[in-house]
DNA sequence: ACCTGACATTAGAATTATTCTAAGTATTGA
DNA sequence: TCAATACTTAGAATAATTCTAATGTCAGGT
């Protein structure tokens, strides 16, 4: 597993003449470890744990560098700060406004999830979904 | 015009308990002279045409104000500066890549919007669509 | 008219998240 | 083994925004 995981890692980086450093292993491996949307701040925090001499900066590196290999994906909801997640299905986050849990929330099968429409002309590059709202528990406890 | 525009932003400062100072309306008048989701740095510049004296936190304050009466709306992409936009309607926001234009997208008649659909026990509060892309002026002039 | 208190504005300092810089370290390929 | 390139690091710098404390303004009660 933690070989696959490494493997896959340096195989996308390969293909863009980047290598596999400890950090980048270490940064990934945090994010997949807990996939609850670290900010940077939290990912330096736990990398630490594993990697004691890493830096905030070479986190961020570490982070850019996984984006930009279609490893990883940013989450920015409002202006707080950028938040980090591993899942790379189709998928739109939920920001639950009591407990602040950000879910991810597939894409229902029939890839019926952007049913975005754009007036002629407009060619669609990316398209990102938020929604705010109330999860499960806090739904519950509410009532 | 310039009169129910002062009349109904001042109802809706009133219903909270708020006035309706110069500052606020200048700046609401700055959002609705010209569409174009300006910064609120974009804003105290051309404020300050019409209120020399506004100061920068003023503008923050007074878009602050804007916003939590529900006439102005924030729109954050990636995490550039938070625009501002005066536009209530059910809308998505598109981003032209190349040229930076950021455009309303009305939500199409039927509300048919995205059915975003969020599984059993999620209460959705409000739903964010932004998508990036080629505008029909870009994607035109590069064929 | 004139207090009083709540609401507002202001300049500038502070904060937060992030990026930049410059120096040193490591790895790869010739 | 050497050079070139990639990488990491600490700390400085930046950008956007928020905070602070002082001052200003307005509406309602006397």
């Amino acid at each position: 597993m933690e070989n696959g995981v490494a493997n896959q890692l340096n195989e996308r980086l390969a293909t863009s003449g980047l290598r596999l450093t400890a950090q980048r292993q270490q940064v990934y491996d945090v994010l997949l470890q807990r996939r609850d949307h670290p900010t940077a701040e939290e990912v330096f925090i736990r990398s630490k744990q594993g990697s004691p001499e890493i830096s905030i900066a070479t986190v961020y590196n570490c982070l850019d560098t996984l984006v930009k290999c279609g490893l990883v994906r940013q989450v920015n909801l409002d202006r707080s700060a950028t938040r980090y997640c591993p899942n790379m299905h189709e998928h739109f986050h939920f920001y639950c406004d009591t407990c602040g849990t950000i879910y991810d929330i597939d894409a229902p099968p029939e890839g019926s999830l952007p049913a975005v429409q754009v007036p002629k002309g407009f060619t669609v590059g990316h398209c990102e979904i938020s929604v705010r709202g109330s999860c499960p528990a806090c739904s519950a406890g509410a009532v």
